[in-house]
This record gives C-alpha cells, sequence and structure tokens, in this order.
DNA sequence: TTGAAAGCGTTACCAC
DNA sequence: GTGGTAACGCTTTCAA
C-alpha cells in the first residue's frame, strides 16, 4: 500500500513522529544509527510522503506551473522538455495548461493558481492578449517567468532576437531578389511579434525598400480566416518575397501556393519563424528561423528557480538567438 | 492576497468555519441568507480554496498525471490536447511526466505516483519497456488507464486497430507493385509494436509474399544507430517498400533516401504510422497510417473519468481506427 | 440551520 | 539527540 504515514513507522519503531520526519529528511540533528534504522524501515515499507500534508506545512508544493498557447507546435514542445529537464534534476511536477491561444481561459488559469497550488509559473502569452492587469497581477504574487511570448510588463523573461533575426530575414530576402517582400504578422499585440515587424520594417529601409501596406497580413487565430488572407495576398499582391512570424502561416502559404500553382522559390521566396523539425523535408525545404526552443524552456526554468531559491530577484532576462537557416524555398533560381 | 483563509471569513461574517466550508460548496444545509453572505464576501476577497489543505482531508487531488515518451511528436502532443480537453472540463489539473522512452525514468515516475499525489494516470508505454512489474503494480493501486502503447496486462486502455492498419498499410504497397517489402520495427514488446508486426505478416501471407527476416529492421532509441541500419537496408537489401511502424523511422528513411539520392516512390515506397500534420508537404507527400490521436487522449480521459466517478469499472477498453492516407509516397510510378 | 471539535499527515518549535 | 505538541487550512461528523 501507498499508505504508510509517518505516525505508523513512529509505532513501529517506538519513537516519535517527529524523530521520523527529521531522520527521513536527512536531519542533522538525529543520531546515524537512529536514522539508519527509520530509513531502512521506510524504504523497506515503501513509504512515500504525502505531498498535500508537506505542502499545506511548508507552504511550497514542489510544482510549476506552465502555461502554453499550445502543444501541438514542435516549438513549444521542445520547449516543455527543456522545462521538464530542469525541473526533473530539481525534483519539481510541471503542471501544464493550455491556452488555446485564448485570453479569457488563460485569465481563468492565472486566477486558479493564486491558490498557492504551485511555486512558481512558466508562461508564453496567448495570441489574442490585448489587456495585461492579469499578467501585471500573476507577477506580483507568483515567480513567473516569461519566454517566447512576452509583453512590455513582463519582469523576468526570455526572449529571441526578435528585432534582429526578423531584421536578417528580410535582408536575406532582398539579398535573393525580392523587392515585394510581404509580412504575415501576429501577436502584434506582445512584444514578441511588435519586435518581428519592427525588424521587419527597419530591414526594409535599410534596403531602400518603400513600406507598403497592403503587403502586411494581420493573421488571427481561425485558420480559414487566415487561409483566406494569405490566398487574396498572392492573387492580388503577389509579393515575391515574404517573411512569416509563425510557423502555421508559412505552413498555409505552402498550400495557398500548391492550390494556386505558384511556385517556391521561382514565383515567391518564403521564410518563417519555424522549429519544424522536418523543415528539411518539405517541398521545397523551407528556410526558416530557428529558434533555441529546448535551450528557451531550460533558461526560463533555471531562471525560475533561481527565484524560488532567492526571491531578491525582481527582474532578470536573457535573449537567446534565433538563427536562419538557408533552404531551399529562399534559393535564387536562374532561368 | 491570495491569501484569505476560511478562518478569516467566518470571523468577519461572525459564523464558523463550517459554515463557511458549507457555504462555499453551496451545501444545502445552509439557509440562502448566510450562503449568500459568505459567496459574496468570499469574491469580494478573492478567496481561493487551499488545494493542499482540501486534498489532505479529502484524500482527493483533482489533478491527473500523464505519463509519455515524448512530447515533442505531434501524436503524443494532439493526445494531450485531447486530455486537456476533458480534464478541463472536469475542473481537473494536468500533472505531465516524459519518460523519454526510458524504463528506468517511468519506474521512478510511478513510484512517485503511489504517494497519491493524483487521483488518477493516463499513460503510453516507454519504448525499451521489458519489465512490466511496475505497470502491473501501478493499476492496482492508481486508477489508469494506457493508450496507444499498452501492454498486455493493461486493464484499462485504448489502442488503435494495429492488427488491421498494418495489414492494410502492407497490401497497400503490395497493390501499388511492392514485392520486397520491408518492416521498419519498434518497442516489439509492446502489446502495439506486436499487433502492427503481426499485421505486416499476416498481409504477406495473405499476399503470397514469402517472410524474409532480413527486410526486418528493429529499431531503437538511438538515432544514429537507427540511420546506420536503414541505410544499411537501403543498400544491401534493397526493398522496393516500406512500412515504418513510427513516425521518426518514417523521417530517417526520407533522409537516408536523400544521401544515396534514391527515388521515392520509384525506388521505394513508404509508408508510415504517423500524424506529422505536414505530411502532405513532405517531398514527396508521406503516405501514412494516421491514428485518431486527439480522440484517443479523449477516449482514454474519459474512460479514466468513468472509474473515477464509480470505481466498479475494473476492465474497459477500446479501440480506434487508424486511416490509410495515401499520398505520392506510394504513388505507381508508369515508366 | 448552525457550530464545536476532531482530524487529514506533516513539520517546526521548544523543551528535555 | 530525541520527543511532545501545536500548527498548516480545510472538511466532516455530531450535537445543539
Amino acid at each position: 500500500m501507498g499508505e504508510i504515514t509517518i505516525k505508523q513507522l513512529a509505532q513501529i519503531l517506538k519513537v516519535s513522529t517527529a524523530t521520523v520526519s527529521k531522520a527521513l529528511r536527512d536531519s542533522h540533528e538525529i543520531g546515524a544509527a537512529t536514522k539508519k534504522r527509520v530509513q531502512d524501515l521506510a524504504k523497506s515499507l515503501n513509504y512515500s510522503p504525502n505531498p498535500f500534508a508537506s505542502g499545506l506545512r511548508r507552504h511550497k508544493s514542489n510544482t510549476i506551473a506552465v502555461i502554453l498557447p499550445e502543444i501541438a507546435n514542435n516549438f513549444f514542445a521542445q520547449a516543455v522538455n527543456g522545462i521538464d529537464e530542469v525541473a526533473r534534476e530539481k525534483g519539481y511536477h510541471l503542471l501544464i495548461y493550455l491556452s488555446h491561444d485564448s485570453s479569457e481561459r488563460e485569465a481563468f488559469f492565472l486566477n486558479d493558481l493564486l491558490s498557492r497550488r504551485v511555486d512558481g509559473l512558466l508562461m508564453s502569452i496567448s495570441f489574442d492578449a490585448s489587456d495585461f492587469t492579469h499578467l501585471d497581477a500573476i507577477q506580483q504574487k507568483l515567480p513567473t517567468v516569461f519566454f517566447d511570448r512576452t509583453y512590455e510588463g513582463s519582469l523576468l523573461h526570455v526572449t529571441n532576437n526578435d528585432f534582429e533575426s526578423a531584421f536578417d530575414a528580410t535582408r536575406h530576402l532582398y539579398e535573393c531578389g525580392c523587392r515585394n517582400i510581404a509580412f504575415l504578422s501576429a501577436f502584434q499585440t506582445l512584444k514578441t511579434g511588435d519586435q518581428r515587424f519592427k525588424g521587419y520594417l527597419s530591414a526594409l529601409k535599410h534596403c531602400g525598400l518603400p513600406f507598403k501596406d497592403e503587403l502586411i497580413v494581420h493573421c488571427n487565430n481561425n485558420k480559414n480566416d487566415s487561409y483566406t488572407r494569405i490566398r487574396e495576398l498572392m492573387t492580388e499582391i503577389k509579393p515575391d518575397g515574404i517573411v512569416s512570424s509563425i510557423e502555421k502561416l508559412a505552413k498555409q502559404c505552402y498550400y495557398v501556393c500548391n492550390e494556386l500553382e505558384i511556385n517556391i522559390p521561382g514565383d515567391v521566396k518564403i521564410v518563417s519563424y519555424s522549429n519544424l523539425d522536418s523543415a528539411s523535408l518539405l517541398n521545397p525545404p523551407l528556410t526558416t528561423i530557428t529558434q533555441q526552443a529546448f535551450e528557451m524552456g531550460k533558461e526560463a526554468a533555471t531562471i525560475l528557480f533561481k527565484v524560488l531559491k532567492n526571491s531578491n530577484y525582481k527582474a532578470d532576462s536573457k535573449i537567446l538567438n534565433a538563427e536562419l537557416i538557408k533552404r531551399r524555398s529562399t534559393d535564387i533560381i536562374n532561368i
């Protein structure tokens, strides 16, 4: 049974529960002999401490929460792997909440987490966020590290070099001959999206290309909607290059191009933020801005545990570099 | 503050903690007026119950654990989505554990879960499992539903029609002209892998093809190892068809074929169990046996909650049909 | 309809 | 070095 308690161990060994508790936690105030007796018995009886009792007493859960927009996405999945690595090493448990890019759900989760169920929170903000009061509130009450999708007010966070990587991607298209470069925008209310957009703008300027409003496509959470908008872009504006700020949209570009028989990279070159591990197997292989997903999760978790250990850290951050991996979707085609 | 307690509410309202507790849980033994007073105050003070205290008292956590081989895999990620949907609806929390296909880690997690931290468990067994005593033990002590990767001894489970789907895939290759069909095997110690293998064998027989040992490649957890073995298969045995029992291995086939300049589907046709959502964008688009990943998670969770509600269910199961989606990787090429 | 009090299993304080 | 005991915040008898 998993029903053995400290009290029972104490009875069997004819010592107090206090002694057992201390012996189990390897306290120095217990003699080596008793310590061994206790530990041996605990092991042989398969004792395992009740996390609720100790959580209640110690005001500590050994659990952290992770709030993600989605999990069926290689970036977030790998980030979870990174988080898991750190958490596991610290003996922590991982509670997962999926917002499905709804800030309403997000708010619900945040509210729930105020119950001191967890010691800390790692979070990547949902797509349609616009009101950040919940986020402001949570960071005051619970150690919270934002990663990837952060907002202006975040105290602790791990981000990409979003501005620079978007700049580089756009310039890369320019260097490959594109003069009419579209930008597929998402979550521009978040710092992350904003920075990517600014990087794009800055690169246009740097390359001497004019900014044209019709080249910007604001995509939302709705799959069909985005598809339609991208299709419109391709039929009406006909850009010769596309920078996609998220992977989902790049895939939709591929589908649209398939449907309309537009050749990539002949008619249009595409580069996208993406951690798709099959990017090189696509037709054509997709040029990606690949984020350090695993590292990002790992860094975020590391910062969180630093704060958990020493609550003086009020602000800390880290920037990881996303890498532009050039593949055939941006190849220069000689006719 | 998230620090309001029942005791404080009771003091403010000059009632007992018992009354407050009951009022909050909307008990019928409390008068409507007091009930309202309590609930209003609780709301205005942003009271949220301490989950450790109630968990300790009620021996119930409102949390379920999910043990997965990996998360950076579309199948498991979608399964988690399905699980999440059901759990959220029931107001449950989700604890995630990644075994990374190590049965050692798995055993560690299982042991930990004996602490009554969770009310139930959903699990997909790791790749290299061979000793099932831990699994036998856990299902006796904790309501546990296995999904996808199950084992012979599992009481509650949700599986694919593994035998039939492997049969159909193999026959499909035969019908496309393949006469030398290789099978990439994984987790054959599990029921899932075993059934897929048997489906393959049965289809060979059905089609009048001989079984040849050298056409079976046993792949393990090590990426380089598997790559080498597949490479050997392709250079030495040169099959004209491949059935891959997991997605990972199919990707490796693509890489090997790229390296060796083997044409798919001209030289070899490939079909794989896979939930890759970019399967149709690959070069060439991959014929897949696509599992109902989301449904699988959902069904598994549903069974678990049925058991949680009514502990009489000692055995229950469900089989979901995987679908063969034919794409270019198995096209018949006319020369 | 309400309340007093016992406990859930653990830890921490203080006395010995 | 060891033990008694009061808490942690909540739920659940049982009595009023």
